[in-house]
Formats: structure tokens, sequence, C-alpha cells
DNA sequence: ACGCTTGCCGAAACCGGTTTCGGTGATCAG
DNA sequence: CTGATCACCGAAACCGGTTTCGGCAAGCGT
């Protein structure tokens, strides 16, 4: 135990300078020192200055845990993960969590994250987290359209900032991209390429991104003249097997639709199966263009054609965010929106059978 | 500001529990509380259960920051996460943070995960976190067979716990999967369906499972009698296209293997993809066993046949573990190994062809 | 009966910062 | 020349814990 602390010490005294090495190196005293680098008022420009040079000089750098227990900040942001919601979000993970790690980092926060196992088990950590000043804010992925979370932090009156848009905007901050903009970029140019029957594969409507691009198609859909089919529409399919099932009820109509969007690619991709199955060839018998550009898009034959959201910068963005938004920033000043990035690949291609030679090819499988 | 300061007093007020409450409350000193809750020796066994009883019944928790400035201790596990890395283990990010926060957690204690995009940028990381003390260990996953981060933080004496083992296993504890042993099953496994070629296709031999991996398939073959044919093999096959492409140089050769063994699934699957364009069914043309358990395993067809690994589990142990490491036991008694579960699967059955008649088939697909 | 441990707890210093309060010297109006 | 104002900084309290130090009372041997 002796050795342990002595090890302690001697990897302390190596590395750390405090706050009043700092002070005494300039013959001033601490309390100076910390409100010049806090930028008190009542410091003169030139003693700032002086201190400023010397800190960085000395590589000072605050330990944010003294600095909590007087501000109440701990510098550092906090992302609570839902386990169950790993399907549908493990794809770009690995992304997300780098973005908001380099963006946290890059302002010399850190970053917390904690699992829950439900939505109820999300809340408790939330006010646990709250309680016990482990962050400061909270980065809220997957927006609901009615989101508990939204209500607890609200009047928890705890900053965060959303990885999506909300219904009610009171408090909330977001950056997210716009997936309708996308949904109508998208039916355009499938029209473009000469289909007349454009089937929808929505992802979940409990989040606000499931309106949202169902509008987008709904809109592209009707400026095209063409009408909107209840039988060619699905929701709700965010897994490969929910999108293999959507494209079944789908393409088993009298007259299945040339080229199917999907909200989501891990519905694409079982949209992918279903066709093997029914013996159609995607990019020509069937045309596919989905959403979120994941790897294994890439990879299947042919390529998805897919609208891809830069994760990575989205974690960026939103750490700045919300660090702004900690910082006192109106929540109104700190919203944005980005446009997702067209991959024209090839599965959407021009339609090389009619709907009623489809139908046969595709009752000659089943 | 004022109004943002009077929110923030209101929330403290209404949850926090100082130790000055639960003293006050007892009628003792904060110092006696603390050494009572710290298990002092000095304090009698009588009060130590008072203090104890009223600290819970009041819902004290100690404010980890206010710890941390006289301890040094932060109560935090630290992980840090390569951004080129991600192909590899993208597909299990999520469960084995969710493992990881649910050990820390549990016990009290914060996950701070931080990004880097390299090896060099890594290290510093590690610096950095070390000198403003954000955590009090880290957690390494995908251990390398002459690893850096071990050198590093082994000289700063700061506390560390390896997903894998090490060759140099001074100050090291751990929680691995006996990679080797899976290898050998899935090898006896093969024999008995009544494979006699088995090639192997290895993962990154820099980590340190991929030697394992090897002598545990090479142990296997000289065990069953059957000869190890260098053409067969290839190593540093971590994603989908090295795995097709091992494949397409393993079944080009003149006397093909009726079965594949993959280190890692995700190789596995570009096995799958360069079967198809061989001709080959995979199940019966071509048998492939492999390792990891990711969910596209389940959805291709065949389902892969595969040794799983749990992540959550071994998350949750490697944070337990590594808070046992800083609270000062030995490392020695921090050593854990369990064994991965084979998921019995599709593509894996008795060969249909012999390796002539593969040869065949492929070479009319080329 | 007297000192000497021993067990147990309170008082106070401490960790590394932040924030309040008060005092000094210079400036300026009268 | 004097008194008030202002810019600027030092002194000290404070945040919420931990740790050191010292003292008191009970128990012990002689």
């Amino acid at each position: 135990m002796a050795i342990h602390m002595d090890q302690k010490a001697a990897v302390q005294n190596r590395a750390r300078v405090r706050i009043s090495d700092v002070s005494q190196a300039l013959g001033l005293t601490k309390s100076t020192v910390s409100r010049a680098l806090n930028d008190y008022p009542d410091i003169s420009e030139n003693t700032r200055n002086r201190v400023r040079r010397m800190a960085d000089k000395m590589g000072y750098q605050p330990l944010s845990s003294a600095q909590s227990i007087r501000t109440g900040l701990s510098k550092s942001l906090g992302l609570v993960i839902q386990v169950a919601d790993h399907d549908a979000q493990r794809p770009f993970l690995a992304e997300f969590l780098s973005g908001l790690s380099q963006g946290a980092s890059a302002l010399g926060w850190t970053l917390t994250i904690a699992a829950a196992d439900g939505p109820k088990a999300t809340l408790e950590m939330f006010q646990s987290m709250i309680r016990d000043r482990k962050v400061d804010g909270f980065i809220l992925p997957r927006t609901q359209v009615d989101d508990p979370r939204i209500d607890l932090l609200r009047d928890a009156r705890v900053p965060f900032v959303l990885f999506g848009r909300s219904p009610d905007p009171s408090d909330c901050a977001w950056h997210d991209v716009l997936g309708e903009d996308a949904m109508q970029d998208a039916v355009r140019h499938l029209v473009g390429l000469g289909h007349r029957s454009i089937g929808f594969i929505n992802g979940g409507m409990q989040y606000t991104y499931g309106p949202l691009r169902l509008n987008g198609y709904l809109a592209a859909m009707e400026a095209a003249g063409l009408p909107v089919i209840p039988q060619h529409m699905a929701q709700d399919a965010v897994t490969m097997d929910d999108g293999a099932a959507a494209a079944m009820s789908i393409l088993s109509t009298q007259q299945p639709p040339t080229a199917i969007l999907c909200a989501v690619d891990m519905s694409a991709l079982g949209v992918y199966r279903t066709a093997a199955r029914l013996g159609l060839r995607i990019g020509s018998d069937l045309s596919v263009i989905a959403y979120d550009g994941i790897q294994d898009g890439a990879h299947v034959v042919p390529p998805l054609a897919t609208y891809a959201v830069d994760y990575t910068t989205a974690g960026r963005k939103l750490s700045a965010l919300l660090i702004r938004r900690i910082k006192g920033e109106a929540p109104e000043a700190l919203r944005e929106t980005v446009q997702a990035k067209f991959l024209n690949r090839g599965s959407a291609g021009s339609p090389a059978q009619t709907s009623t030679q489809m139908a046969q090819t595709i009752a000659q499988h089943l």
C-alpha cells in the first residue's frame, strides 16, 4: 500500500502542474490566476495575458475533478445507449462514438457512456448520473416522437442535444440529417430512371425520422404525379428480417412495384434476400434505394444505392453543440441540419420488366 | 446567468445528501462518518454499522469528484478505441460496451471512452487521460503480441486489464476466450463430418489471438493425422474482402479443401461470396466454420456455424477485474479464461464432392 | 492507587481549484 | 489638497470529501 502511494506520487510529480505552481512562477496568488484564466473582468488585460502565456508554457491543465466540486461541472458529456436498440444502431455506433469523442476531447471534455436495457432503466440511469454529477449534459440519439428522456431532462433542467429533431422544440438543441429530403430525391431519381411504381419501406414510426421520411416519400410521389398505393408501403422495418418480410408482402401484390425505397439500409438488405428468393435481380428487375450508408451496403451484390449519413461528423457536431449549450447558449441558436450524401450504386437502375411480368416471375418462385 | 445558477441549486438541493448531512443526523463528525464508510480500523463495529445504515437510509452517495481530489481516484474506467480498427471490432462493439458499462455501474463506477485514429494517437490519449486523472485504469481490447499500450501503462504504473492474453504476463490481468480450443474443436467436428482436407483462414497475426488460434488448428490437424498444407492457409484476414480473397487463393489450388475454418466471422462471410462465385454450395460442397458469433452470421444462407463469444459478459467481467486491480489485488489473481460456445449451423456439413470434383466445378466458373 | 496502553472519536489540516470580500494605489472631480 | 471613485489584486472562505493528529475515557497490570 505504501509502495502503491509512492508510485502514484511519483507519477503525479512527474506530470502535473498545479495552479499554485503557475501563480508562484508569476509572483501572483492562485486566486488571481484562476480569475485570469476564467476571464473575470477585474483582471487587467496585461496580467491576463501574462498568466495565459505562463499557463500554457508550463502546460497547466486544471484538474477537472477539483473544479467540479466548486462549480458543479464535470466537463463530461453523457451518452446512454439502450441495449435493446442495438440491432438498429449497431452498424454506425463505432463511427458515432468516435465523432462524439473527437468533438469532446478537442475542447478538453470527456465522454462518459452507460448502457441501459430498456426505457425505464435508461431514465433511471439519467437520474443517477445527474444526481452524482457524473456529466453536465446528454446526447440523445434516436429521438422519439414522444420522448420521455426529453421530458425528464427538460424539467431536471439539464442540458441536452438531440440527434434528430423534436415535435416540441422547446429547450431542444439538435443536429440532424434531412432524411425527408433524401427520400424526395430518391423518388425523383427513380422516376428519372423510368420507374412509375415505387414502394416504400419505412423505419420505426415512434422515432421522429419515421414520419419525416414518410412525408418526404409522399410529397415526392405527389409531385411526380404518381399514385400512392398502401399495399406498396410498410413501416417499422429496422432489421434485415423486417425488411425481408415487408418486401415479401409488397412484392406479392398483384401489381408489384418496380422499385422499393427503404428508409433504413438494414431493411434494404432484407429486400435483397426476398428478391433472391423470388427470382428478381436487384438493379434491373427490382431497383432499391436506401438510407444510412452502412458498410455492408458496399459489399452486397449489386452494391446498395443509398443516402449516406456521416455519423462521425454528426457525433463531432453534437459534442460541440452540447458544450455550447452547457455554457449557456440558447437552444434556438444551436440547431443545425445537413443533407445526406447520395451514393449512386448498382441497386438502382432502369426497370427491366413490367410490373405484370414481375408478378409472373414472382408467382413461379412462390 | 443568475437564473442558471438558481436552477442548478434547485436541482442539487432536491437531490443530493452530503456527508455532513449524515454526520449531523447521527451526532457525529464527518471525519468519523468518512472513516466508518471506508473501513478504517479505529471505528467501533457498533458505530460503523450505525453509520452504514443511516447512510443508505438517507441515500448518501459520495461525490466522486470530491473524493477524487484527495484520493487521486476518479472511480472511472477508461477505454480507448482505435478508429482504424473499426472494421474488425464494429460487429460486437455495442455488446462489449454494454457489458463494460454494466460491470462498472454495478459497482458505482463509470466508463469513460475516447477514440483515437491510430497507435500514436492512442498512446497520447492514454497519457493525457492519466495526466488529467480522468480514469483510474484502462481496458485494453484487441491485445497485440507486442503491445505498446502495455509498455506505456506498465511503466506509468497505471492499472489495466486485457481482453486477450499477453506473451509477457507481468503486471497483466486479463479475461479471455480460449480461441485455440475452439479451433481444435472445430477441426475435430469437421473430421467427424468426414472432411480430410481442411483449410484455415486466420485473423491478424499481430494480435495475440492470431498465433493462438493457429496453434489450435495445427495441433488438431496433427492429432487427427491430417497433413498441414501451406497453400490451404491464409492469415491477416479480418474483413469480408480479406476473407473472399483468401478463399479464392485457397480454392484455386489443384486439390482444394472441402472445408475451411475461419478465425474470424467476417472473413467467413467473404468465403461465402467467393463460394457463390465459384459455384460451390456452402454446407455441402464447401463447409465453413468460423469464430466470433456476430449477428450477420445467423442471417446468411445457410447460417454460419461459429464459435460464439459472449461479448457482453466479457465486458462485464473485464470491468469487475479492472476495479479489483485498481483496488490493489495482484494481477496474477485476476486472470480468467472461458470457452466459446459452438453454434452448430448449416454451413458445416458432410462433404458432397471430392476435392477433384470441386476443382472441376471451380475451373468452370473461373 | 497509579501510570500506561488501548479503543474510539473529534478537531483541524488538506486536496486543487473557485468565488467572495476587502484593501491598496492611482485617478479624478471639486 | 482632499475625498470619492475605480481598476486591480491579495487574503481568506468555500466546495465535499479524506487523512493526520491529538485527546479523552475505559481497561489493564502492578
